[in-house]
DNA sequence: AAAAAAAGAATGAACGTTCATTTTTATATA
DNA sequence: TATATAAAAATGAACGTTCATTCTTTTTTT
């Protein structure tokens, strides 16, 4: 690829553009002539900032994961108690999901689909990273159950992008009493029951 | 559309291979000529059976969705407590994603992408109805927590399809004492606590 | 004036669908 | 039962279109 001295405001409008159509019609059905266009770009130019198709929307996909994550984690800290690091972690992603519903849809819809390559999105779960060291802490201190970390994801993070994109089709709205009442569930699904 | 008199073989041999060839690639990366090849027919005989690529794989949805309900149904009665009466339902769901794994990989896949149409999906939506009249009953006894029916599908539901993909990954087993696990997360998240 | 960046037009492959024809099946006749 | 005929089912090749990518030329920057 070619150097490029300026332009990554043009390489940010591909990344917009790619999101926003992909979002709306799916991997295959954008065509580069459409990103293109939407991006006030020439479709060669694209070739110019990415290798292929294939290899703007792996790192389309990386770039929005890891504004995700960091969004995910900005305000927590090692130091809280295990219930009050999980409730910080879960309300921020629930925000994002809110507020962010472009970018979390993007990331919805990759995940679920065979669009991204496995190497681009392992490298998007890295970042998961301290979610589950928190899980690990509170299984120890009997707080968490003692259960796989997918069981624990699936049941109370993986709910959340159910109900986005049902909020997204208009069939639910999820406002901040829903959003209460979801953290509710989540928790309940993966503290331990005291008896 | 002509009139078919006995093959019934041949279109259930055309579902069979969209679902795999979907499941595998995608519905836009999966080409009509592949669904042929792999049904032992000429691309032209698709369309004495199907309009064209979208009837094709509504149809498909439907007829697998429509399994999937009556598998997730057939040994619930409306006499069970709520608690038993979700719980059996809640295991034949399961067990229909452990054993069925071809198929349900086909229904989460089309339920989190825009590739089947609005009337289908609805149309494959109505079956449901046993659940969201168990639920009600639920709430009303004050067994299950006063929320939309969405969070309590989002959270007792939906997190079997997140782990079923996974599993599909290698990344993670589902067994039984698994199975049990998310059975007691999806009871914990959508019953109501006693205090 | 040289190099880098961008553009639009061109290319070739892949796809969904249709067409003209052949093969198979069912029906009627002797 | 054997043969002729019509209808139905199935086929492979062809069509028109779309798309990702590349090529050649123009514009911009250094």
């Amino acid at each position: 690829m070619v150097q490029l001295k300026k332009s990554i405001e043009k390489r940010n409008a591909l990344i917009e553009a790619t999101i926003s159509l992909v979002n709306n019609s799916g991997f295959h059905a954008t065509p580069m002539s459409k990103i293109a266009k939407m991006a006030n770009v020439s479709p060669a130019t694209i070739y110019l900032y990415f290798d292929n198709k294939q290899d703007l929307v792996n790192k389309t996909y990386i770039q929005v994961k890891e504004a995700y994550t960091n969004y995910a984690f900005a305000t927590y800290s090692t130091e809280m108690s295990v219930e009050k690091g999980f409730e910080t972690i879960w309300k921020r992603i629930a925000n994002f999901k809110l507020k962010e519903v472009k970018y979390a849809l993007f990331l919805a819809q990759c995940d679920n689909s065979p669009i991204i390559d496995e190497p681009s999105k392992e490298e998007g779960i890295i970042h998961l990273q301290p979610l589950l060291k928190l899980w690990e802490r509170g299984k120890k201190e009997g707080i968490i159950k003692p259960i796989s970390d997918y069981l624990l994801y699936a049941y109370s993070i993986n709910p959340l992008s159910f109900l986005m994109i049902n909020q997204k089709k208009g069939t639910f709205q999820l406002d901040n009493s829903q959003i209460e009442d979801a953290y509710i569930c989540a928790w309940h699904s993966i503290r331990k029951n005291e008896h």
